[in-house]
DNA sequence: GGACTACATTACGTTAACGTCAACATAGGG
DNA sequence: CCCTATGTTGACGTTAACGTAATGTAGTCC
């Protein structure tokens, strides 16, 4: 099967962060790379739990959160309960993701409407809008 | 006119903040309530920046940034180009929250795929769902 | 006149996710 | 042998917006 190995630079370049990053997911017991000699070596499986970290960042999981994730995985790979508790826990994530959407959504709509409040002012003024 | 003044404590109670809170914007100079002795008194202009600041931070604003648009409407009341700048800004803010809210939303339907998957895998291995 | 309450100041603590810097190791090329 | 690239660990710095003591004061209640 397809063992290739990547340097930690390589790892950077591949997913876009930095060394200090992927290094402290290690620290943080995010990642479990390799040694040779001092060298990480990032093996297929790190870069599948790296993929899952930065989704789990987009989804605004925190780190912690995300390794208690990872660690279900690994520990329970075929453990129902596991993957169920993971279903709860994203479950909530989602329900404080779409009141986090709605919250923005009211803002905006609100800043909007002062937007419009101001662009009034602006023209009773008699001040042409530099529109592009 | 109405020229009631509010203690540290009211002020709080009346927007739910903590007295830590307006101590903070007092220090970040984004309030300047007048003092009587050593005592800290909120007039209705006070109430009125902080009914700003909330807004702000709603809005996403940082503390700096606020601090920076009441003093271009203390300084500049009915200077048109004060007026002008704040519009500026509050349109970038506005597309930033905009774009943030596509990362969300963009999120959330991954997120949703997500689950759809998890639940499949655990409907397969037959597990009865505790709908609620 | 002691308790209680509301207020004050000062200053260190918190949290997350890294950034930055120092000091050192190792491997390969010329 | 030296240079350079790339790696290592360790430890302190950063940012925002307050929280949390610890301690002091002024006024009121009974």
């Amino acid at each position: 099967m397809n063992d290739q190995t990547y340097t930690i630079g390589e790892m950077c370049e591949a997913y876009g962060v930095t060394l200090r990053t992927l290094r402290f997911y290690e620290a943080k017991e995010l990642l479990y790379p390799r040694r040779v000699g001092q060298k990480r070596l990032f093996t297929k499986s790190d870069r599948a739990r790296l993929k899952l970290i930065l989704q789990g960042k987009r989804f605004g999981f925190s780190l912690e959160e995300i390794r208690q994730l990872l660690d279900l995985y690994h520990i329970g790979d075929q453990q129902t309960t596991q993957l169920s508790r993971t279903y709860e826990l994203a479950i909530e994530r989602l329900a404080a993701m779409k009141a986090q959407r709605d919250e923005l959504s009211n803002a905006i709509e609100d800043l909007n409407e002062q937007l419009i409040w101001v662009e009034k002012a602006l023209a009773e003024r008699g001040v042409k809008a530099a529109a592009e």
